[in-house]
DNA sequence: GACTCGGTGTGATGCCCGTCACTGATCGAA
DNA sequence: TTCGATCAGTGACGGGCATCACACCGAGTC
């Protein structure tokens, strides 16, 4: 029981700017649940309309090609909700979700959820600048996948993750360095290719990599090499 | 002047359920514009707020790589509308807009529209509704450029963009079919690979070219093709 | 210690498909 | 008719990377 984690909904940024009454109203309408790691939570295709609302832990919304393959949209931490597609458009689920460690889950049905939308305008426009933000996203990806060579979506992906190092400035770092088939699976390729394309760069001394440490030496120069390679790369100009 | 094309915000779908008042007072915000075939309306990263809505022709939302290629994200059509994300979350344009053919637009600034959106709940949910559309197409995107090979994507655009023939029963019809390079940029990939998918399915008599149409002959065994590449297909099971 | 099990690094092998380079068709306009 | 422009088909070539395979390593567990 160390540290157990309140069961509310304090802190969802989905629901900023409803007041103490209003936030405890939509809690009695909610079920909590707790997954373990590598737990599903539901599938694609599943028939389910309730909302998610993260309070501890996090997910990965994910979904499997007939072939198998992994491909990862995106992850919810704690503060961050799943699930809002099926219980707007009461169409199917859309993707999978997978527990990513041990996690806490507030469970809200779509008809709780559509009212709050309905009387509270301003978390309908929560809701509209999520969506936004997860088109903006979806559509940056597919740039990426249709005119980046896999070994440059890695280096974005390493990008994307990385935060400044606390101590030195300038040097960013990503910690801790997820598996690799889990980069490979969000920028759709193989756990082999992520592993060639550090090992690439590691004697050039742009990236350094301690235990599960992952350092960027200089982004600046990694930014650089997405796009040089993409504007006379893929091109072959070979004869 | 044949057939002059009222100005009116009649049959928008993002609108639908607001009376004649509510839409006249919302068209006395819009500045109208026409624009020719091939002309960009906006661009990516444009700091512009505005919805459009389009009354008639077509566009596509597009974007392009540094290396110049064009990627298509989706079109719209008469009675839809497009520039919604960015009068939404107010952040620079997203992607591109290129006219289609000559294309009648309504132009309604951001603060309008939003104020719409908060005093007509309604209409905030086709928002909703629309903007979960998107995201479930650009995933069933991703997942596609992720787990098939492009010629098998060019199968699939097919299949989307068919129409059931009005004669014949069962028989399908891509009517006109659009220059090759643009069923490329829909699935990123070229023109060339395009033309190549297509001669490979003339000989089974899966498809059928006459002119500007385009007959699927069998639509049930070209998504058994799809699928069943995938299944083992791109394994290459060599050795 | 030995034995597992998940995560790594790496070589070898081909095939898919992007690129380049033509040849032809089609369709208007001059 | 003859240009010119856009679109379509197809061959050749070669690089990227998915696939398979195997060795290595650390952390449990017995």
């Amino acid at each position: 029981m160390e540290n157990a984690p309140e069961r509310s909904l304090v802190g969802m940024r989905l629901l900023a700017g409803l007041d103490d009454r209003e936030r405890l109203a939509l809690e009695s309408h909610c079920r909590w649940h707790c997954y373990e790691a590598g737990e599903r939570i539901f599938s694609r295709g599943d028939e389910s309309r309730e909302v998610y609302f993260v309070a501890e832990g996090a997910v990965n919304i994910v979904d499997f090609s007939l072939s198998g393959r992994e491909v990862a949209f995106w992850s919810a931490q704690a503060g961050e909700s799943f699930g809002e597609l099926a219980a707007i458009d009461t169409k199917p689920r859309s993707a999978s979700v997978i527990a990513n460690d041990k996690t806490l889950v507030a469970i809200l049905p779509a008809v709780p959820f559509r009212d709050l939308l309905q009387q509270r305008v301003e978390i309908a426009f929560n809701v509209l600048n999520r969506l936004a933000e997860i088109i903006r996203v979806g559509d940056e990806r597919i740039m990426e996948l249709s005119s980046l060579a896999a070994t440059h979506r890695v280096y974005a992906e390493l990008l994307r993750m990385a935060k400044p190092d606390a101590a030195v400035p300038g040097l960013w770092v990503v910690r801790p360095l997820p598996p690799l088939r889990e980069i490979a699976s969000r920028v759709s390729t193989t756990r082999e290719t992520v592993a060639r394309a550090l090992s690439q760069l590691y004697p050039t001394d742009l990236l350094r990599r301690k235990g599960r440490n992952l350092y960027l030496m200089d982004r600046e120069a990694l930014q650089e090499i997405i796009y040089a390679l993409e504007w006379d790369g893929r091109h072959a100009t070979h004869h």
